[in-house]
DNA sequence: ATTTAGTACCTTGTGTTGCAAGGTATTTAA
DNA sequence: TTAAATACCTTGCAACACAAGGTACTAAAT
């Protein structure tokens, strides 16, 4: 049960930040998803996210009208609570794309300039 | 004077977090630099940041061993601090290489299943 | 000489949000 | 009836980006 304090980890916990409804959003135009599935799926990238941070997100993209959710019975366990991208929510991802490819770039660009 | 609440403008502000750090490193590994060269020279690739962002932020890293810095006489206005990367900070810097190129390729796999 | 503009430094307070830790409910198997 | 697995959720803390406001130095204009 090590706790993270090395200045890297901390900064990957960073990065993470801010990517984190847009890869929501992402999975979530592909197809419906539960909260588990989700973070399985952003593991399976190598994208470490935490419950905690996760449902509470979620609960704030319904709030503001991005997703949708509906309940439906699992035959392995409790029913589970199913998001779904709503079209203010495709809007806004459109909007996320550009935003990522454009900090992309400049990462890029930066990056350029430091092998010199 | 807008103030920002737009969903998307607080994502690009949530994007930028976590790059930050990385970036300030990317940019002093290729040359010393001052604070406002700094905002000046990310504002070119389009990520803008607050000098009540930068100062602080400065200060951490410097307090990190990741930078140091010089006081430099200028000759149009008043003397600059320039900050210079450290060897400590050369280290980490590749570690946030690694940390952003995984990031990227994460969000791109996720991208590559959202088009389908 | 004083004011104004430009440049550069820095701090305070607020709001957002990721996470660890802890908790509830359902199903299935031992 | 106990345990394990799965799924949901909340609370409290800490990190940190930013707006707003402040200080100090230089040079040019009044």
């Amino acid at each position: 049960m090590e706790i993270n304090t090395g200045i890297i980890e901390n900064n990957r916990t960073q990065m993470r930040r801010g990517v984190l409804e847009y890869s929501i959003l992402l999975i979530l135009a592909a197809g419906d998803e539960y909260a588990s599935s989700i973070i399985q799926k952003l593991k399976e990238v190598n994208i470490i996210v935490a419950e905690g941070t996760t449902y509470p997100l979620l609960i704030r993209l319904k709030k503001l009208g991005l997703l949708n959710y509906r309940w439906e019975e699992s035959t392995q366990g409790p029913p589970r609570k199913y998001y779904m991208i709503t079209d203010l929510g495709r809007e806004q991802l459109a909007g996320l794309d550009a935003a990522w490819d454009e900090l992309a770039k400049g990462i890029d660009k930066i990056r350029q300039g430091s092998k010199a």
